[in-house]
This record gives structure tokens, C-alpha cells and sequence, in this order.
DNA sequence: CGCCTTTGACCCGCGC
DNA sequence: GCGCGGGTCAAAGGCG
């Protein structure tokens, strides 16, 4: 009773090929669903720092002279911006950190220390590695009002590059491996960024991925996602890459990619 | 061995 | 002129 069994065929073909882009699109979905958590994250988190410079410059640095920061807090987010002209930075360090190091990408050559009349602490005079060739120097004293601040004057504008321009920049010695360091090449500096911490971690198990796009990631508090299992969240995890690797019709790779790409977030979730 | 830090001595500008 | 304070020099020692 076959009139149109070529017809048939075509359609059971389409059929199958339209259930296989469901799949796919579905994953694909998902897998933007996790970017897009991930970025509003970081988002918040730069937005969180830039705030707390802001604040600590308004505070810290007094009248016209351009200020930049870096911080190396308990938290040790740390940029390093090299600094071309004169100018001075605020460095927060560790208080029981005695060292006037100031990372700023170049190298220095300290020829000098004395303690001045208005601060306990000592004040430091680097002159850059260069010289004769490079003219600046820097003055490395420990804030007044607060010894876990690190100021530095420079004199001067290099006329070099950074040492070890290219992403190879001096490293906080309090560098460890578990950080993610990633290199601004527009600021042509580092910037290591902590690890995630729990408490703004992705949210992958509270839906299935067809309803997590339901909700908006931007308006999800930091303090919900929290909130999640991270048990949960690695079984969810386990089940849908499974459920993916055993459909014939699913690409395999698409599978690896998507089973890689939560591994990733659930390993920045241990941090 | 070369580079860097430390540190006491020295230099120099400024106010009195 | 003298004293003070900030800035620099340079010898000595440490470190890789």
C-alpha cells in the first residue's frame, strides 16, 4: 500500500535528522546557558574590584598625581600595571609583610633606603635596571595611616618596554598554581584572578537544561548559588553527559566538549 | 662570577 | 654658618 514509499523514507530521514538538531541545539543551549553564568560572574567580579579601587583611591591618594592600584590582598587579586610616567600606585600588601617590593613589570635596582621624619617605616629608592640607559626611579614607603598600604613614587618615563613583556611578567612570589593567571594585552598586564569561590559557583542542577534557560543568569543572587550541592551537581553532571554518549545520533564530540566544559566548572567549584 | 641588597657615609638644598 | 632631612654613593656581603 506503498504509493509513496521514497516519500516515507524522506520523511522518517527528516524526522530523525530534525530529533538529532533538537538534541544538539538543546546542548548547545546548555552549554550557552554555562558561558553565560560563567561571564556574568567574572563581570561582577571586575565590577566588585573596580569599585574597591575606587574607593581605596579616593581614600588613600591625595590630590592630582595619577593613581593606580594593586591589590594583593588576603583575596590576591593582583594586576600589574607598568607604569610609564610619573605617577604614583598604592599597593595593598600583607602587613606582616616587610618587604617594599612593588611589582609594576619592570626591574629595579634598589640603591638606597632611609627613614624619614614623618614615617616610621623606612622608604626605599629604586633606580630602574636600565640605567644609565632608563632615568626613572621609584620611592617605595609604607602609608602612614596604614602599614598594609605600599606607596610608590616614579620619577621619570621609561624608555623601554617591560621586562619580559609578552605575558611574562614578574609574578607575586605568593604566586600559586591553583590561581588563573591570564594576561591583559590591552593594559599589557597580568591579572590573576582567584579561584571561584563557592559561595558564587554555577548553579548546573536546580533545572534540566531546558529550564535553566528559562531563567535569567544576571538576576540569580551569587548567595542562591551558593547554595547548591556540589554532589548534586556532579551526578547532574554525570547523568546528562551520559545521556548524551549513549544517543547514537548525538555527535560524540559535541558530548566530549560539553563533559569537558562541566568538568571545568566543576573543578573551578572545588577551588 | 655577576647581580642584587644592605647600610653607613656623604652630599646638598633649605630654613633659621 | 649651622643643623636638619632627603637623596645618593659605594663597599661589603649574600645568593644563585
Amino acid at each position: 500500500m506503498d504509493v509513496f514509499p521514497s516519500c516515507k523514507e524522506k520523511v522518517e530521514a527528516l524526522q530523525f535528522e530534525l530529533e538529532h538538531r533538537q538534541k544538539e541545539n538543546e546542548s548547545l543551549r546548555f552549554m550557552l546557558g554555562v558561558m553565560t553564568r560563567r561571564f556574568s560572574i567574572l563581570q561582577a567580579e571586575i565590577q566588585e574590584t573596580e569599585e574597591h579601587q575606587q574607593k581605596t583611591a579616593s581614600n588613600l591618594a591625595d590630590g592630582d598625581q595619577a593613581c593606580h592600584e594593586i591589590l594583593d590582598s588576603n583575596k590576591r587579586a593582583r594586576f600589574e600595571v607598568p607604569i610609564t610616567k610619573a605617577s604614583r600606585i598604592l599597593v595593598r600588601s600583607h602587613s606582616n609583610d616587610k618587604s617594599l617590593i612593588v611589582k609594576d613589570g619592570y626591574q629595579w635596582r634598589k640603591y638606597g633606603q632611609k627613614v624619614t621624619k614623618d614615617n616610621p617605616s623606612p622608604r626605599a629608592y629604586f633606580r630602574c635596571s636600565m640605567a644609565p640607559n632608563c632615568p626613572v626611579k621609584k620611592k617605595v614607603q609604607r602609608c602612614v595611616e596604614d602599614d598594609s598600604v605600599l606607596v610608590a613614587s616614579y620619577d621619570g618615563e621609561h624608555n623601554h618596554e617591560p621586562n619580559g613583556s609578552h605575558g611574562q611578567y614578574l609574578c607575586s612570589p605568593h604566586t600559586s598554581s591553583s590561581k588563573i593567571s591570564i594576561t591583559n594585552h590591552v593594559l599589557k598586564c597580568p591579572i590573576e584572578i582567584p579561584p571561584l569561590q563557592p559561595s558564587i559557583a554555577l548553579d548546573l542542577t536546580l533545572s534540566s537544561p531546558s529550564n535553566q534557560q528559562k531563567e535569567n543568569p544576571s538576576k540569580r543572587s551569587m548567595e542562591d548559588c551558593g547554595k547548591i550541592n556540589n554532589n548534586c551537581n556532579k551526578n547532574y553532571i554525570e547523568e546528562y553527559v551520559a545521556s548524551l554518549t549513549k544517543d547514537p545520533t548525538f555527535s560524540v564530540a559535541l558530548a566530549a566538549a560539553v563533559a569537558s566544559s562541566m568538568s571545568d566548572l566543576s573543578s573551578s567549584r572545588m577551588l
